[in-house]
DNA sequence: CTGAAAGCGCTAACAC
DNA sequence: GTGTTAGCGCTTTCAG
């Protein structure tokens, strides 16, 4: 069937060892050998087989991403897509071979990350979705194999984490909304026992605080981050507080802004006149919006192309394990009102 | 490092094909030692090296998802996403090990189908984003790996391709304009010698013609795809022809609907008050955008599920290859407004 | 600079 | 039922 290197070998009048030389561009041989078995490879369509190369062969230059939930994951956004694009890229510019693979709660507990890498021969991965009840959420901590979690701190000195500052990033946000004159702010919060929503919660409060307000329970709307929780919890509490009792909606997520804004104007309001929202994440469908949300865009390719770029230090031994805080930009559009105060 | 087979077979005092035998499940095997020796495999925290494993053996149960162009596309959608969804859920509802390899023209021209499959070892891909220019769409034709293309025809003896009758839904798409008493509609058309944009064509030309309408080339907005040459387009058209012109947009993709949307409410126009607008493809998007707008939805996360599925059954050899036509469904929302005829 | 030989971890005949 | 043996296609010493 296919070529292998002997066939190579064969037609090039050499031995398989020089074959292997030649195609690994390694130095000590001569130019015209080289040459003479390139010409033999590409006349028989020679493509090394990855699988004997990888067995034979210490270092591998194979990395992965692992995507964690990816199919139970009912939400609706480019994320994943947009990691994969980042991580891709790298992978593409430092000609490293990179595959993906999906995993979930139950597979966590079959297989350990160490397992995987060692029967993919992968030399360590960019690891996303991973919950804090997750099996890997523990035992990543101790592994001997490098990896980048994506918004998850882990520790463990084989562990990046690539991330960004979300206190931050949440507090900026609130603060815009404060500085556009909202006083009375009601916040639509994710998954309470999330890290992310803590960190946003954080940030809201930090920035409530140096502005002398406060944030009392009747205005916090829990959801699982879902947009219809955000439509049903928004729809519920004008019943109960009345249009006064806000002017702006703080909404943990992008897709809890849009179930913010189908519920206003499923009861009438209009956005931003009668009521301003904000979203986070960035993910692109606020740009299409009514209005387009203002939001704390991430750069979600940017994380998966530093990731990438981390992991491969860390192969490589060029850097240690370390926690990398990227960026986060503010994107102002169209569904905030200033009000006079 | 790791546990290898001989590490097994030595801690259960058995030879290193038992254990082969024992983890792959064949029956001649006593149920006593199968029982020891899986223990001592999970007391070794033992798995098989992947690599190793589908060197010594012929047939493999990996199968690839292999998406070309997926990072020169700047199109934000979610296609990829479900197509992703799609496949890696039949693998793991069967078992089959499945890998996701990105791929462009250039490195299309350096590798064919079948070297990449010998590469990675992988007995069959589903193959999506091929162009009619790209070295594949001729190549492929005689490859001897199986194939499964979405939306792309390109016949050969290994080679399926599982798509919507585009042609068919797009017919039913523009009936339905004209139903709600639509009778001047300006189409806003794809790329203009994209496969898609021509069976999107004819169907819109059957249903015209059958009703008796015509569609003149003034209105005719052609587009490359992108949402901003539809807004560009249709404000361009507004200036031209002015308002009455027109009562509905006909848009080839979704992106294209949104595009117009824009331009239309950029005009002062009310959508659907003013004009009607209908998109193609059933992204995500469509149904948080405002007005939510009426689409044909292609189910693309089937159609994932079910080329795996036709690939799976080609590799097995109980399915030939085919052409596989998906339904797909009108989704009928709220951006078309019913006309008093 | 190149060839020969060993071996990566596993499976698959073939014996017994 | 189970052990033994011979590779799968490649890399990597070690000679020369």
């Amino acid at each position: 069937m296919a070529a292998t290197i002997q066939d190579v070998a064969r037609a090039a009048g050499v031995s398989a060892g020089t074959v292997s030389r030649a195609m690994n561009n390694y130095p000590d041989i001569s130019a015209k050998t080289r040459e003479r078995i390139l010409e033999a490879a590409k006349e028989l369509q020679y493509s090394p087989n990855l699988m004997a190369k990888s067995l034979s062969s210490k270092h591998s230059r194979n990395i992965a991403l692992i995507l964690s939930g990816f199919l139970e994951d009912v939400m609706f956004n480019d994320f994943e897509t947009m990691l994969m694009k980042g991580c891709y890229q790298f992978a593409n510019e430092h000609d490293l071979d990179i595959s993906m693979y999906v995993i979930n709660t139950k597979t966590q507990a079959e297989k350990s990350y160490e397992q995987l890498c060692y029967e993919y021969n992968i030399a360590g991965a960019v690891i996303f979705g991973l919950k804090s009840t997750d099996p890997y959420f523990k035992s990543l901590a101790k592994t001997r194999k490098p990896c980048v979690t994506i918004d998850v701190e882990i520790g463990g000195k084989n562990v990046s984490n690539v991330t960004n500052d979300h206190v931050a990033a949440f507090e900026e946000l609130t603060q815009y909304l404060i500085d556009q004159g909202h006083r009375k702010i009601a916040l639509v919060c994710g998954r309470e026992n999330a890290t992310v929503t803590a960190h946003r919660m954080e940030g809201a409060m930090i920035s409530m605080k140096r502005n002398g307000l406060d944030l009392p329970k009747e205005l916090i709307i829990y959801t699982n981050f879902l947009k219809e929780e955000a439509s049903a919890g928004v729809a519920e509490f004008l019943k109960k507080y009345g249009r006064e009792r806000v002017t702006a909606f703080l909404c943990m997520s992008d897709m809890l802004a849009i179930g913010t804004i189908e519920a206003l104007k499923e009861a009438g309001a209009k956005v931003p006149d009668d009521y301003s929202v904000v979203g986070y994440d960035g993910i692109y469908v606020t740009e299409y919006t009514d209005p387009k949300i203002t939001t704390v865009d991430q750069n979600i390719k940017d994380k998966g192309y530093e990731a990438a770029h981390l992991l491969y230090d860390m192969i490589e031994g060029t850097r240690s394990a370390q926690n990398c805080i990227l960026p986060h930009r503010l994107e102002i559009r169209d569904s905030v009102k200033k009000l006079d105060v």
